[in-house]
DNA sequence: TGTACATCAGTGAACGCGCGTTCACTGATGTAC
DNA sequence: TGTACATCAGTGAACGCGCGTTCACTGATGTAC
């Protein structure tokens, strides 16, 4: 029953594509192996084919997450301003549960505590998904001309991750929309305050 | 073997003290109840005469651990000035990890994925926590005159919790500061640029 | 206040279940000549 | 290009472990009279 070369680096990106999935929506403790090959339309013993461990699984598995969803995020935005551009990550990202796909659900926000106790491989993933995150905001706000449009970036992962941390917490609906439309406010509020190269040069005397 | 009342209601705070740090510290998940018990002193069949399943206790050490956390900030920033108390609780917030006491670490930050996914009951409770949070940063803000000292106070725990359940995945120290620093330089600009009832009134034309 | 019985905190072992992992096996694919 | 053998993707069952929960039991505490 060997699969060709081709096959089997297809059967793989199934079984990460799903297990991504699964992750984000159920947790990781949440989710067994067995859940993740029955979904890929395999039996259980066949994992250990692609994966040495289910820890190994977690890490590709949100590596996989973060292209997906900053891949996602930077397309929909493409062509447009900085300054809508930037909204509209926000908009789309405090608003990630409402879709169908659960990945288009952040491990940042969604996964954290399971994450934050994962193996030092696993946390170098998600660090460097952060740090995708903080550069897709980065990007967008150093043509604003924000004097640490870096800070900024990270200001605005901050808020829009503790928000949706939050918001999946609570337990009705109504707290939810305050959390979020409060998120976005928040937001708007720094990208008005946060001094730019403008007022570097205007407040000198 | 029966115990007083007295001494069954003290050893019932013990196990709830003990299991809010274990939680806080090792997840809900990692955290067996025969952990719990053993360090309490006593063996695990004991549990079911305290608490009727492992998602009450939950609840319990939850609600507990939000009575510990906000008192003691509410206690440590007593007869400060209402800017100073604010900047007292996010610069002790956004350390938490660094005392011994596991009880100082706050659920929102630290449990967040698998309260997500807890029963109505436990999410009542992580709600009214939140709540309690909002109400501490809104009674200092109100004070200061905040035109919206409610909305103020939910960006505030926003931010905290979101950069603290970052730093919890950052892989590297470093990192670590930058996201606690970056935290405290955006609430500072939250608390310069939201509007206060005098902005209302000088706006006037 | 004292007595007699019911209650129940705590023990220590056991149960049952689900999970990650292993294993012998199958047969199609890959590869060396 | 064809052949012969090695490789290995996938199967399905089993293993072993840890966990939440249950249970029979003990004996001190609570309570009704």
């Amino acid at each position: 029953m060997r699969k060709s070369n081709a096959e089997t680096a297809e059967t793989r990106k199934r079984i990460l594509a799903i297990a991504s999935g699964l992750f984000l929506k159920n947790g990781i403790a949440a989710t067994a192996i067995s859940d993740v090959m029955s979904a890929a339309g395999l039996t259980q013993g066949g994992f250990y084919r692609h994966f040495t461990s289910k820890e190994h699984l977690v890490a590709d598995a949100n590596a996989v997450a973060f292209d997906f969803i900053v891949a996602n995020l930077d397309e929909a935005t493409r062509g447009m301003s900085p300054r809508e551009a930037v909204q509209q990550i926000v908009f789309h990202y405090l608003r990630q549960h409402l879709g169908e796909d659960p990945r288009m659900l952040c491990p940042l926000a969604n996964l954290s505590t399971e994450l934050g106790h994962a193996d030092q491989q696993v946390k170098e993933v998600v660090t460097a998904g952060y740090s995708r995150f903080v550069k897709l905001f980065a990007a967008h706000l150093m043509r604003l001309d924000y004097q640490d449009y870096i800070g900024l970036a990270e200001s605005i992962v901050s808020v829009i991750v503790g928000a949706v941390s939050l918001a999946r917490m609570a337990d009705d609906q109504a707290l939810v929309d305050t959390i979020v439309g409060n998120a976005e406010n928040t937001v708007q509020l720094l990208l008005q305050s946060a001094p730019t190269q403008t007022d570097l040069v205007t407040a000198r005397p």
